[in-house]
DNA sequence: TAAGGATTGTGAAATAAAGAACAAATGAAT
DNA sequence: ATTCATTTGTTCTTTATTTCACAATCCTTA
């Protein structure tokens, strides 16, 4: 199979070539060759050769690649070919935002239901999604549910997960400044603005004496 | 220089380093080993110990480590011990969830000012910071500014990022789902729900067949 | 249909990162 | 003071990732 061989580097990669793809075939490129691609995703051409040759053979030689037939191939191998039903923990000024953004629009995802602790927004309906009380998150039947995004302080996100995890759900998209300790059959992915912006700083600071090109 | 010798991978990791100790330090931990610390972290102890000792002996043999040594010193190695002013660009629903987030919290981060197009925003405040218009962001003097954070719509995001850089600005913060092109000087870090939504998709389905431990 | 140019797919080499193992040094206990 | 357990800093090994180089193949055009 497949999913043995793909490298953890490439399998992240993919993602950014769907997006990339859908942005091609939307301005109606039929075809694209590897170099090319990698000027518009910053990546070695190489590289992307490399990244689709896990995959079988996707292109023709002396030719390119087809863009449709790629993203076609990209969205199957995403799971974009399917809607993926995610909820989402912690109603504050993050989690407002986004449930205010279209995952749809450009992406098969959808925040099926809202939780929080707040009374105050139990019962109300965030950009057509109901927000529920955190108790009812153990409770509830979540094995339709791919993922759990975390957007409650960090001094909540473990006892959150913990509940999400209770209810069926094994995928973390992690908001919060915090580590979640999940175990081995949980997966998680961290999103930190505070960890980014400070390696930003680290590496702008940094980049003169580095940087010599 | 450590910086010439520092690998980014290290250096990408010092962020969750400051924040854990930021923790360790307020709940009055004052000494750590280097695996409780890993464990903490999550990251094996080795690297915990070789990522340290790219900056010289930070820690004592038989003893571990001085959490608050430790911390006031990534703090300055990572520029927190100065305000570091940015700006936001893109007053949407997550520039306004940024804004409203508190960086000077746990931060030494300043969102100064922002920018957007819509008339209606352009002169008023959110949560302490004023709306300018698009249009001056070019023309101000941002060479005080250490990085824009940029949360406008995909289609807007390449040009507002030359306006920026065009102000002196250098670093960048790209939330808006789209590779920007700019100079060698310049240094992007690329923040992207999507992306991580849609990997963390990928490994959960694929989980199953490689995690067998 | 033949020739030439383009471009893939992939082994092999190079680089980067992570992990194992352990000597050296320290702290703690008696 | 001496012994013993602890834990770092670091060398060496292993693993992962990227890049190079090029044969194989396909497209294109005359």
């Amino acid at each position: 199979m497949a999913s043995q061989t793909v490298p953890q580097a490439t399998a992240e990669r993919l993602p950014l070539y769907y997006r990339t793809l859908q942005q091609l075939v939307a301005n109606g490129k039929t075809r694209i060759s590897s170099s090319k691609f990698g000027e518009l995703v910053q990546i070695d051409s190489t590289t992307i050769r490399k990244d689709f040759s896990y995959f079988g053979a996707l292109g023709r030689k002396g030719y390119g690649y087809d863009t449709q037939y790629l993203m076609d191939f990209l969205k199957k191998t995403l799971y974009q070919d399917e809607l993926n039903r995610v909820i989402l923990i912690g109603v504050g000024h993050l989690g407002t935002a986004l449930l205010n953004h279209n995952f749809l629009k450009n992406n098969n995802t959808q925040i099926v239901r809202a939780y929080d602790v707040d009374p105050k927004k139990i019962g109300t309906e965030v950009s057509g999604t109901k927000v529920f009380a955190m108790d009812e998150l153990a409770a509830n039947d979540h094995h339709e549910i791919v993922a759990a995004i975390l957007t409650v302080p960090a001094a909540h996100a473990q006892e959150a997960a913990e509940k999400a995890l209770a209810s069926g759900i094994r995928g973390f998209l992690n908001f919060s400044p915090t580590t979640l300790n999940l175990p081995e059959n949980a997966y998680v992915r961290h999103v930190d603005m505070t960890v980014e912006l400070q390696a930003l700083i680290y590496f702008l600071n940094h980049s003169m004496e580095t940087k010599n090109s």
